[in-house]
DNA sequence: CTGAAAGCGCTAACAA
DNA sequence: TTGTTAGCGCTTTCAG
């Protein structure tokens, strides 16, 4: 059943059973019901693909992200997939796992599929080095792309994100004002944000003229008990500290546990903060105190930034907003 | 830039340009390697949706899911995804919510956008009354419809799920003869699985020929901190129990935070066991003992029966995989 | 307000 | 081995 069939069927031309689908304005309400009437009963829909060719879209949004898995990055599909969804749009979801040319395949996937934008969702798609997102970059020059938590700066690209800078910065002079001299700040991750935290960190000892140990920063890449093992050993080589700050909620619950099998009480002799507010930060004992970087508003403006870019109005290039500590049972304050 | 441009340039037709593309054979391997240094030179992609107009197909799967948040349902969406494309296969998302009429209006949607088909991912895809499946065995005339832990016995629908009757089962016998006769089971839903379940605790208990309180089987929805306060309510109502089954693994969290907020020892006073050893098991503390569902194979079996299909294999209608019982913190055995 | 007809870019059957 | 050509089903311009 295609456009002619109905057209015969109802007596007109297949220009006015487009009109009548596209809702044109052009077409006398007699008309328009008998086409209605033919079309709802032979239950046609127009072929997609066709569409697609006329038009040079399929309202098709793609969202890369590294693991989808990751509750964290769950979340921000969820919330794009269902705004998008409100606004006409679907969703073409890729999982590029964490290789710098597996991203890079799959952003030119999905520009052979002719989405109308991309969203890249993590702060990991973001390179340090230049030259690595220029893969990016290039992909821009045909669409919008959109960064969730990260940011580059060229055209066509969209950063909406989290001011991750200031918020670690905070909670971090937070710490040392209660007391908590000795902070450890654990990390896995290299990406923009990463560094952004990073540097509250740093920035927040320097304004109060307090010196960082190198080995309170640590880089660690593994999961929940394998952090745990990795701060025992931290302990064992003699490292000491009174409260951790960590990049992610997964780290930081590592540290629950860490704190737990060592006997180590919770917050009264360590003070551990996580970072995304994910749901895991309520599932642990003690609750995780995490810095919410409202992932919900920072989604929704991505999307509604994308859409007034398709309505060819003027939009900022970045979106920043501000973090929050969410406190629970691992904090004083 | 598109197959005429490229014909012209490499001075052939446009259906040798189309057999280079296509990997055709019937090319001199000349007449190739010119074709293939213009698409080079020009970086020429083909149009994916006259491909798509042409063919029929533009190699996508519809992925259907209440909500890609929960962790668990956000792990299977992971599979899926790496494993379709591992086949060539993109995955569009969409996330239903709850709500009957939005799943049919989604399903309805993504056979309008043509996919080659459609996985229902979550039991609670599959109602008891059989009415309300209706649009699925409708929508299994035009494509194959694949259920992930759900069944509908019906033409082009085809089930890999696991066998969660005979899991819970087993764990509730298990428990019985351990001499936990006091057995509440916890359950969020009716769904398919969510029956199976259900029928499983049942039969465990007349197995062995004891009897079951009414009151032992409480239906309840809410959030970790809702249910546990559930619990503390039901047990202030003077309901008795020393152990828990819970149909999923937040449930289970939240039975985990009952007992803490109790003074009640796990496993010593009370048993819990979780389903579908997702992330969050080994969040809490205690760490959570969960039935594991096999997502992993399930998705896989999934994927390739799918593949099968499409290849004109014959396939079964129906995958069942055994569960099996993750042993964590919560139980003694 | 309606219809005729020219694309959109590709695949594949058929001819050569 | 290569080329010609007829679709695929829709949108949209242009005439009327």
């Amino acid at each position: 059943m295609n456009i002619y069939d109905i057209s015969q069927k109802a007596g007109v031309s297949i220009a006015t059973v487009s009109r009548v689908i596209n809702g044109n304005t052009n077409v006398s309400e007699k008309t328009r019901q008998k086409v209605m009437a033919i079309i709802e009963q032979y239950d046609y829909t127009p072929n997609a693909f066709a569409r697609g060719l006329g038009l040079n879209t399929m309202q098709t949004i793609g969202i890369l992200c590294a693991d989808s898995s990751d509750p964290y990055l769950a979340s921000a599909i969820f919330y794009l997939e269902q705004m998008l969804h409100k606004e006409q749009y679907d969703s073409l979801l890729c999982c590029t796992g964490y290789d710098q040319a597996d991203k890079e395949k799959y952003l030119n996937l999905l520009l052979s599929k002719k989405v109308d934008s991309v969203v890249l969702v993590g702060s990991n798609f973001v390179e340090t080095e230049e030259e690595k997102n220029q893969y990016i970059i290039e992909a821009a020059k045909t669409i919008p792309i959109m960064l969730l938590n990260g940011a580059i700066d060229a055209p066509n690209i969209y950063s909406s994100l989290c001011d991750d800078y200031h918020a670690t910065f905070q909670v971090t002079q937070q710490l040392l004002e209660s007391d908590h001299k000795e902070i450890l700040y654990l990390y896995n991750s290299n990406s923009y944000s990463g560094k952004k935290k990073l540097k509250g960190f740093y920035d927040a000892h320097s304004s109060m003229n307090i010196k960082i140990n190198d080995s309170h920063v640590q880089y660690f890449v593994g999961d929940i008990h394998e952090t745990r093992d990795f701060l025992i050993n931290l302990k064992k080589k003699g490292l000491t500290f009174n409260s951790i700050i960590t990049a992610d909620d997964n780290l930081a619950v590592g540290a629950i546990k860490y704190a737990k099998l060592q006997g180590i009480s919770v917050p009264d002799e360590l003070s551990i903060i996580g970072y995304n507010n994910s749901i895991i930060a309520t599932c642990c004992d003690p609750e995780l105190s995490s810095i919410d970087n409202k992932l919900e508003t920072v989604c929704k403006n991505c999307v509604s930034t994308l859409m007034n870019i398709f309505s060819g109005n003027s939009v900022p290039f970045r979106s920043v907003f501000s973090a929050e500590l969410v406190s629970r049972e691992t904090t004083k304050f």
